[in-house]
RNA sequence: CGGGGAGUAGCGCAGCUCGGUAGCGCGCUUCGUUCGGGACGAAGAGGUCGGAGGUUCAAAUCCUCUCUCCCCGACCA
């Protein structure tokens, strides 16, 4: 591509309302462009690499047997009322009305649609497992969108979906996704860790998550570097542990004490002068669920000690709530207690569920409050001066907790999820009516799984982790193209055009993608805009060097200049680039699913 | 939805406090001189100051309403 008629600007500064690096940068390098709170627009450069990132998706996911097809974004409500999902999901869900008066919604994912599918034209056994796949354009009308295109309402995501006749056939081929999803990773130049994960709104049995660490990122990972053990915040849990005296400690009298105006853990623990670990931290929520069909609130006390924090995941999944939403100040009242100085001592006990953490069992004397502005009760002792409905692990797990399976201390990294993979199970087989005949004779629902990668934002998050301060570092796997020639001609040295073009010609015959910076423009200009754009070779075409029979060669994530014969270029380029592609593919991660 | 910030030329910004009819840098156009890391000179093009209403002789500037974008939180396949 010459760069004279190529679609495109550089921009020196980087639009006002760009926060983070990636989307700075790939705005300034002409790759995108916003149109609305995310929702952008590919510009050339921009769509070539994502092109490159989707065929590599492509190929691995042919290499395990997918097949690709394409499913609507418009798409009936009707499907997504049989799954229950047209109630259950909020306003993420785009859903409009078309001139006959009948609801459709934007697919934020395609569950509904590929189950209707496999379930209609697979009627045997015969015809498992299957997996198809798409890329496909997905629209998710999120609260926020943030960080240029890390999160999105308007976006491409390969999604995937396996059907098996059971769950050992899934079983045997999730691995298979496992490796297949770091190898797109890896031959994208992204570095990626694989965690546990909730399944969240998807439902299912097991999920992984796929990080990219970068200090964007919006979840919070658990590792652990003695084991290997790799958990979103989410679903992370560690060994907790009593203080030390406080396992042996007699239960002793509970006491009422004047604490005026202090109605933190924090104040609370300067005021009397002991631990936070020694406080219990009392928490009001209210919880929706589903009972027979009908949505039903439930005022949800939770405790848990001083030094710690609650977990919603790990409670909603618990409590199976659909929705988690703090108690509103006269709710609290109304079940007998005081906000700032809750205590699960005096509640209306019938009125309200009462979920402690389990350390809280095994943790004796702490110090809550006693529903009354400006005192707190210390002594407090779960099972002798109140009863919990249930105890159990709610509490997040943070940097420095020790690993539940080694025990070393863990350390938190901020990740974005850049592809998810998860056992679905039957929930949408069953739910869509898409059953097969067995071997027996006998109508089972299909078990699937599903596989998803976002390919806007796996661009992004190579960006993140591939930039210096002059711009983009692309991998060459992705590269919007492998070479950038730059033309110093003038118009006093014809024959620099002459050789340029000749060699711009040259690489393209055998197959080198070239981007060739045949403007009108300073050195210092292509030599800018090259090092921005991020094209992995640099081959520069001057009056000196033609003189002598060369060209130079400058790799974008070195300084080193090298001089390369211009009667062997093609090759010498070639081989650079080979060796350029090899080294990005040697970082492709081999792991094996537990 | 709560908190904070911002909308003035393609991009970055000043002007607003104290009303007088819009300016700077980069980019863009033309000509000339330059030409190996964002050249120089000269001459130009480009803006309903986010929108609506109001106050005033007069509004980018003051008042009211509204829309949009960004950040933190809530939320999140």
């Amino acid at each position: 591509m010459r760069m004279s008629k190529l679609f495109f600007q550089t921009l020196r500064d980087a639009p006002a309302d760009a926060d983070v690096r990636s989307h700075q940068l790939m705005v300034r390098a002409g790759l995108v462009r916003q149109v609305a709170a995310g929702i952008f627009e590919y510009l050339p450069l921009g769509l070539r690499v994502k092109k490159k990132i989707e065929n590599i998706m492509r190929e691995e996911m042919n290499a395990i047997d997918g097949q690709e097809i394409v499913m609507p974004v418009v798409q009936p409500a009707a499907l997504w009322k049989r799954t229950g999902r047209w109630y259950e999901i909020g306003d993420d869900l785009a859903r409009l009305t078309d001139r006959a008066g009948r609801e459709l919604v934007l697919a934020m994912t395609h569950e509904e649609v590929i189950t209707e599918l496999a379930g209609g034209v697979i009627n045997s056994y015969r015809q498992l497992p299957v997996m198809l796949y798409q890329i496909q354009t997905k629209f998710r009308d999120e609260p926020r969108p943030r960080g240029g295109l890390i999160r999105v309402r308007e976006f491409t995501m390969k999604d995937g979906y396996s059907f098996h006749t059971d769950i050992a056939s899934l079983d045997e081929y999730y691995p298979l996704v496992y490796q297949a999803y770091f190898n797109i990773f890896g031959r994208a130049g992204l570095e990626v860790i694989a965690v546990e994960s909730d399944t969240g709104m998807m439902g299912g049995t097991m999920a992984h998550e796929f990080m990219a660490l970068t200090e964007v990122g919006e979840d919070t990972l658990l590792l652990c570097d003695e084991c290997g053990y790799k958990a979103n915040r989410q679903v992370a849990t560690f060994v907790k542990s009593e203080n030390e005296d406080q396992a042996v400690e007699e239960a002793l009298p509970l006491e009422e004490v004047s604490t005026p105006g202090v109605n933190t853990i924090a104040a609370l623990s300067d005021f009397l002068e002991i631990p936070q670990s020694r406080t219990a931290k009392a928490l009001f929520l209210v919880a929706t669920t589903e009972e027979e069909g009908e949505d039903k609130e439930q005022f949800v006390f939770v405790i848990v000690r001083g030094d710690m924090d609650l977990n919603e995941t790990k409670l909603t999944n618990a409590l199976k709530a659909r929705q988690l939403r703090p108690a509103h100040p006269e709710e609290i009242r109304a079940i007998g207690a005081e906000p700032g100085y809750g205590s699960p001592v005096g509640i209306h006990r019938d009125q309200v569920l009462l979920v402690v953490d389990d350390l809280i069992v095994r943790s004796p004397n702490l110090v809550a409050g006693a529903n009354r502005d400006g005192w707190h009760y210390t002594n407090v002792n779960c099972g002798r001066d109140y009863e919990p409905d249930l105890a159990l692990d709610v509490v997040a797990a943070s940097a420095g907790h020790p690993c539940p399976l080694c025990r070393a201390p863990m350390r938190a990294e901020r990740g974005v999820e850049v592809g998810n993979i998860f056992k679905l199970g039957t929930k949408y087989s069953e739910a869509m009516d898409a059953t097969f005949l067995d071997e027996d004779g006998s109508s089972a629902p299909m078990v699937m799984g599903c596989y998803g990668i976002g390919s806007g934002r796996l661009m992004a998050s190579v960006i993140e982790s591939n930039n210096d301060d002059n711009g983009i570092v692309w991998p060459v796997t992705i590269a919007p193209h492998q070479v950038y020639i730059v033309s110093l001609a003038t118009r006093r040295t014809p024959e620099v055009t002459e050789v340029a073009d000749r060699v711009y010609q040259q690489l393209q015959e055998a197959g080198l993608e070239v981007l060739y910076d045949d403007r009108d423009e300073r050195a210092g200009v292509k030599f800018n805009d090259a090092d921005l754009l991020g094209i992995p070779m640099r081959l520069t075409i001057g009056a000196r060097g033609v003189k002598n029979g060369v060209a130079e060669l400058k790799l974008r994530r070195s300084d080193e200049i090298n001089e390369l014969p211009l009667d062997d270029i093609v090759n010498q380029i070639q081989a650079v680039s080979d060796a350029e592609s090899a080294a990005v593919l040697a970082g492709v991660i081999t792991e094996s699913l537990q």
